[in-house]
DNA sequence: CTCATCCTTGAAAGCGCTTACAAGATGCCT
DNA sequence: AGGCATCTTGTAAGCGCTTTCAAGGATGAG
């Protein structure tokens, strides 16, 4: 075995040589190295003393064949754009930290190539993750499953955030504005918290006895925002206030509609779901919904080794509450201090002088 | 063995298994997986139906073991706030999808528990790409290694965006506009990319015979702008201009900023690093530098497969040009049209009437 | 001083794959 | 028909660990 420039070993250092330079056999190395079983004093050190010496770090692989587990959860998202699945990740990453715990990640991305990507990520992790992507080919497999924002489902653990209720008193807070003639702006079949938002707008309309209009299909992409926007100047949709399936649909569409000259929320209210850093930094603040993103990954996370583990048996389903966030773009005074604006770490601007 | 409820075996097949169904040896089969070598159409249907029935997936751990591979990349990142890491592991994840591999993400925070994980990480890849972090104790390993953002190695692989130049052009420009009395605000210690654009504000002032201010020590987040503001208001800090180390900050300083009446950029020019969302649309637009943060994140997991297959045996270095985006914040109107302002699919409000 | 008891340590059997290497089957030519 | 090259398939030896089981040593009681 030769070194190489930098004097480091070419080939990693194994269990057997860990035993050899310490005269043990390579069994008290993993009981060495497991920390948990009987082994005198006298010996760790010898162990110690060679790993180090040998920059010693054991094969995973070897590892989890023997040990049958990956200690490593998986997670699987349709995309990375936007802040909400950055933080759902750091939530389960950083929780997964905490359990030791390692993350692989699959971006879902397009159907075709993504189930040959969550196969191979079956074979190597313990358990999955799964935020709005089909899972029917993992409904089959012998691995633990999480579904993420998924709608219910008895056989499979859900972690969801609350909708239906939060959007119905959005809604009817926008109502309370006096306006009547609202739309609800995204694709209530793209994703079960979509169609939970949408169910909520339509129970405020009932509940005020009003008939809600038929959704605007959009996507969740500032592009298709603008194209809202313009059919909206177009005189093709006809509203005075825009309930959107999320902050970068909304955004783009009120940036589109001032641009225009129209004044929001003046001639039209604009609110959204996410509260992502935007909507905090924008003229006129946009009245969302907040959700405790980072805790669903956590809490993902947490009851996917507990089922891993057989700390837990059977699936649950656990909703998270969230919070409306009341700023300007509703037809509220940009200074309202509404309860739920007390977020004391971030900057809140609100009588901000442009120009 | 027994089935659960839902009639899918309670333990995974395995290859014997698949063998034995197929009436051929492990071999066989595992040629048929690996897809390579030649194998009979008719033995190859045989495999893959009894792969079906048994709801096949092989054990990654096994895998990995007897090839000696994981298919594996690993990346570690010091945090996962603002768009600019999601965006480089997006890059990363895709690539290394189409690669075939998968991805392990590790995200450093303290440096106490990240050392174990990072460990812990390095057993089960193949090679790891890092931004950010000490690497010292990976450079120890036998691992394959890629430093994203990091300083001039040349025993080792580092993927660079280019700042000192563009940091320069930035600091000309904002001198162009009368500015004088420039401070630059971030913290040139924390990071080599912040370095290289403390070096640029310098190098600026150096070409324009003025002498550079001492930096405004911040670290990257909104509530050290809000501070930072704070002091300019309360005149403990003199400036006519602030060159902030990332968008950030320099968003939440200019909030700060306009709250308190100041006027941007008529008292006071602020311009930022990284072109996040919100810079395109607050007023005034924030000035910045976008990167390619993409392609960071993609060539970081090409060259760390590169690397780990031998295609590569340089460790080599590459720096991907930067490019200044001029908006309002820095002095210019708000709706010059620079040539680097063509993000066609984005929103760039420009006129718009707020109120 | 002897024997039972408790601890520490080692030997060895897998974990589920990949991959030389060898053997058998098949087809072609003379 | 026999001999040889070619192709397919099987045999078996690991890959580097964990873990059971048993052996040997140390310890204390009688």
């Amino acid at each position: 075995m030769t070194d190489d420039a930098q004097g480091r070993p070419q080939v990693a250092a194994t269990i057997y040589a860990v035993a050899d330079r310490a005269r043990v056999s390579i069994a008290t190395v993993s009981r060495v190295l497991a920390g948990s079983a009987r082994v005198t004093e006298a010996t760790r050190r010898k162990v110690l003393a060679a790993v180090d010496d040998l920059d010693y770090l054991p094969s995973g692989a070897a590892r989890s064949l023997a040990a049958r587990r990956h200690h490593t959860l998986g997670l699987v998202l349709p995309e990375l754009g936007g802040p909400y699945y950055a933080e759902l990740l750091a939530g389960f990453e950083t929780r997964a930290a905490e359990l030791q715990q390692g993350v692989m990640l699959v971006i879902a991305g397009h159907a075709r190539a993504s189930t040959s990507a969550v196969r191979s990520l079956a074979t190597r992790v313990d358990g999955i993750a799964v935020l709005g992507c089909d899972l029917e080919q993992l409904r089959a497999g012998t691995k633990k499953v999480v579904l993420i924002a998924g709608d219910d489902d008895p056989d499979v653990e859900v972690i969801a955030t609350e909708n239906l209720d939060s959007s119905r008193r959005l809604t009817n807070h926008v109502l309370g504005h006096g306006r009547s003639r609202l739309l609800f702006v995204g694709d209530p079949g793209a994703a079960h918290d979509v169609r939970e938002r949408f169910d909520g707008f339509v129970a405020a309309h009932v509940g005020a006895g009003l008939e809600p209009a038929q959704p605007v299909l959009a996507s969740f992409r500032e592009s298709e925002g603008q194209g809202v926007a313009e059919r909206i100047i177009a005189g093709d949709l006809r509203a005075d206030a825009l309930v959107c399936g999320n902050d970068e649909l909304a955004l783009a569409i009120m940036a589109g509609l001032l641009r225009a000259g129209v004044d929001v929320p003046g001639d039209i209210s604009v609110v959204g779901w996410d509260d992502v850093m935007t909507s905090r930094y924008v003229r006129p603040g946009l009245t969302t919904v907040r959700q405790p993103v980072r805790d669903v990954g956590a809490l993902a996370a947490d009851r996917l080794h507990q089922l891993v583990t057989g700390a837990a048996r059977e699936p649950d389903r656990h909703v998270l509450p969230t919070e409306v966030v009341i700023r300007g773009s509703c037809g509220c005074p940009e200074n309202a201090s509404a309860p739920d604006l007390d977020l004391p770490t971030l900057p809140h601007p609100q009588k901000v002088r442009v120009r």
